[in-house]
DNA sequence: ATGTGACTAGAATAACGAATCTGGTCATCT
DNA sequence: AGATGACCAGATTCGTTATTCTAGTCACAT
């Protein structure tokens, strides 16, 4: 598991030491190893009980630190909860980047929007949030700056204008069309996706195949550029772009 | 507005007379007419308070009635709003088949998808009900037979066999995919389509070539059947089953 | 017959003080 | 320094009681 850190900056020496197993844990970690660990433990948490279930006392027992050392992190529980969010988006964009470098057709929209899509589908977190879970985000969601979701669900016009201009989708569609259907086949697959694991076996493989067939007879033009490292360029950066305006928010 | 009534059995001779304005309205109504009236009356409150909070009084007040007279149309609260919802799925089955009468390509898949979307997308019951708004039929949702609202989705495996077999759709995809992903469609459409009308002004016409544009590309085979009429028959027959499913509950 | 609305029992909601919880601080410890 | 957890004020939840609401009935009116 490759984990090429875009991150938060900071970078320090000190590296691991003797990790023992006491009660829970005592690692004489550095802080940005730390700040993973507590981030870990908020998001499991999050998760399990939502945020308005989850105290700060929990995650930092969950996390194996002492409370305030969660504000010598972050000034306050909301900043640090977003963080969590904001660190899940950013796993996921990096999932995607990663899935396309290794996919021959990586170029192609249609790769980039299922595996975009599998990389959220498989974030518990994510998907959540997409959904509009309220009962998990209660209380946070109001605090969270507004782009985010927006990001998330990825139904950006600029981006399709772009790529209808690389001739990587079809030109004869307009934009705000193609925006909000996508968006909703989003929205559509992640809040239905848990019948899958029910009700009907369907595996991943077969859904990316079959996201990838949707997208392209969908959206793809005749003919494709013969320069297919254009795609690539043009989706790397999309994908950048959108994690700095998350990041901005701190 | 042509209204065939599959309805409830009873039929009646005494024809409606001199309707005068009263105070609210005064009408020697039959009985079917009546329960028409009824059932409006909770349409529109089921939408505005959702179920929960409209009361049997209030139903009455708003169709003119006494209370006492919808127990002579139904055993209870459940039933009549039951019955509600199906009369509204009940006129967007026939507003489906009148679209589809009307369309030339009537016979083809991607018409019956997109016209049928639509009739949905234009009853906000329907919407709310596909949506899981629980906080509209908070309560009812439970009494309600859960084929309903499979039904409503209308990701019925079955049909797409129907449909591959008339070689209507593409036979060379996985049943359960195409039901996933259809039925993931139809939910994301309705969940999202309120963004339609705020942000960006896209069109019920501009919505439904769309739809069809992407059914057709996606779901239809190279070569269409030669008879247009086997579609129709499929369609009509489906919808119709369908119907019945439901109406069988009472 | 047919329609009605006053009536009732049981359920839902409001009121409200007591008890508990929790985000954030900071004196203390390492 | 860097880290911690006891502590506090304000918010939330809980337990209880009082009040209101409402589905369904039925004696009466039309």
């Amino acid at each position: 598991m490759p984990d090429s850190r875009l991150g938060s900056g900071e970078t320090e020496g000190s590296k691991s030491s003797p990790l023992q197993q006491g009660e829970r844990q005592a690692w004489p970690d550095s802080r940005q190893q730390r700040e993973e660990h507590i981030l870990d433990a908020a998001a499991t948490l999050l998760i399990r009980w939502g945020y308005r279930k989850t105290t700060i006392d929990d995650v930092a027992r969950e996390a194996g630190v002492g409370k305030g050392t969660i504000y010598l992190h972050w000034r306050d529980k909301n900043r640090s909860e977003e963080h969590t969010i904001f660190r899940a988006s950013q796993h996921a964009t990096e999932d995607t980047l990663r899935r396309l470098a290794a996919d021959p057709d990586g170029g192609l929209f249609h790769r980039l929007w299922s595996h975009g899509m599998l990389a959220i589908l498989a974030d518990p977190l994510l998907s959540a949030l997409i959904q509009g879970k309220q009962e998990i985000f209660q209380g946070l969601i109001d605090a969270l700056p507004p782009e985010t979701l927006k990001q998330l669900i990825g139904n950006a016009e600029e981006h399709i204008v772009q790529l209808q201009a690389a001739g990587l989708i079809r030109a004869d569609l307009p934009v705000p069309i193609i925006a909000f259907l996508m968006g909703a086949l989003k929205i559509g697959i992640i809040s239905t996706s848990d019948v899958l694991d029910k009700e009907h076996a369907i595996s991943m493989e077969q859904l990316t195949e079959a996201l990838s067939d949707l997208m392209r007879r969908w959206l793809e033009p005749e003919h494709l550029p013969s320069d297919s490292a254009v795609g690539k360029r043009i989706f790397a950066q999309w994908l950048k772009t959108t994690n700095e305006i998350e990041k901005q928010h701190h």
